[in-house]
DNA sequence: ACCTGAACACCGTTCAAGT
DNA sequence: ACCTGAACACCGTTCAAGT
């Protein structure tokens, strides 16, 4: 008699389709629910089949970050402002490191460059030279920018919501003999972290255009 | 016949003779050998024993940073100058923090300040205000520069030893057409990141410095 | 009061086996 | 070629029991 057609031709898993689940469980259920038991839950799948795409959980977890990076940066391009266009790239790093919390770590941790990585870094090193940093500046800059974006939007993912309040009450609990400053100014602390990223970024902008300015002199 | 004495009274642990077995252990075999069982073994003692000490792992992290941080900043005290004193308190963090990279991320997710960082805190926020800068001024401007200490270091921390070198080549073999820039550029990246940390820092401290010239004009 | 030890509910990963 | 499933070597933590 007949017999049906062989086995499905078509593999179930993909790298794609395993990062799409890992975004839709770190999205639901929080970065420390993706695991490889989970996923294998996700995708009706054994949990060790995820190892016939990628070669352990960090490099699944580095081709997520590169995917959101990508994300990111979609439908960028410079604006004619050096300033606008790092200030656009700084926001859109954020808010992907914000609902991430770790992963500016992975990215950092990783033997080599995403390609995510490297256009960014290609987009910010345009915008500092076009603004007339020379090369040795214009490195240090960059890195004083990448760092300080990833760094405080992730350590600002990773305090939990509403903590700011909790601080703000243990602070104004201090001995004010001992702690004379941050008694007084307790009640502003972590009152906003957006307005204090963007204090600090454009603290680093306006030093870079007034030693534009000192250099043209 | 004469009883020995009761068995011993006096405990073989407390919370200070873990925190020294977790530095040492950090210190020699890297934060992720710090676990429960790790910490028996060390002490010569059963695994689950802590938990008579500290309520779980993480207590005792947050005890541990705490010791880091207030070591850290012992001997400091203001110099006259504001700038001098805020680039001192900020290298002190920092070398903690390149010491132990996941500790700014434990400080960040703590339900409530450490009593060194209030301390901290209070130290910097004097400086600040003695610069002349205004109360909200000052809390933004130090959430910036708290924040770029603690994430930079610690994403600094986090990039293997030597990472530099992998990334100036892979840089250096994008197509120079895609990637101008960074190709240009490559030779000089991540070089040197000491030099970008007070490149940034000092950036932000300009900015301030002007901003207080500004005020008074 | 303090520590032990078995046990529980998890992890990431390897490897031989299936289809 | 791709997926399964048992197994291994770990985790943090709970709780009844010992002394």
């Amino acid at each position: 008699m007949a017999r049906t057609a062989p086995e499905p031709l078509t593999p179930r898993l993909s790298r794609d389709v395993l990062i799409d689940a890992c975004l839709r469980i770190a999205d639901s259920e929080g970065p420390e629910a993706v695991t490889m038991r989970r996923l294998g839950s996700e995708l009706g799948v054994d949990p060790t089949a995820v190892y016939r795409h990628f070669r352990d959980k960090t490099e699944l977890l580095i081709a997520m970050a590169d995917r959101l990076l990508i994300e990111a940066m979609r439908g960028f391009s410079p604006s004619g402002s050096w300033r606008a266009d790092l200030r656009d790239l700084a926001t859109r790093a954020r808010r992907t490191y914000l609902a991430h919390p770790r992963l500016a770590f992975l990215v950092a941790a990783a033997d080599a460059p995403l390609p995510s990585e490297s256009r960014i870094s290609e987009m910010a090193l345009g915008a500092l030279r076009r603004a007339g940093l020379p090369d040795n500046e214009a490195v240090l800059a960059f890195q004083a920018i990448e760092g300080y974006t990833a760094g405080t939007s992730s350590l600002d993912a990773a305090s939990g919501p509403g903590g700011g309040e909790a601080w703000r009450r243990a602070f104004a609990a201090l001995p004010e003999e001992e702690f004379p400053n941050l008694s007084a100014i307790a009640p502003l602390m972590y009152r906003e972290d957006e307005a204090a990223f963007e204090f600090g970024l454009d603290l680093m902008l306006d030093a870079i255009e007034a030693r534009l300015e000192a250099e043209t002199d």
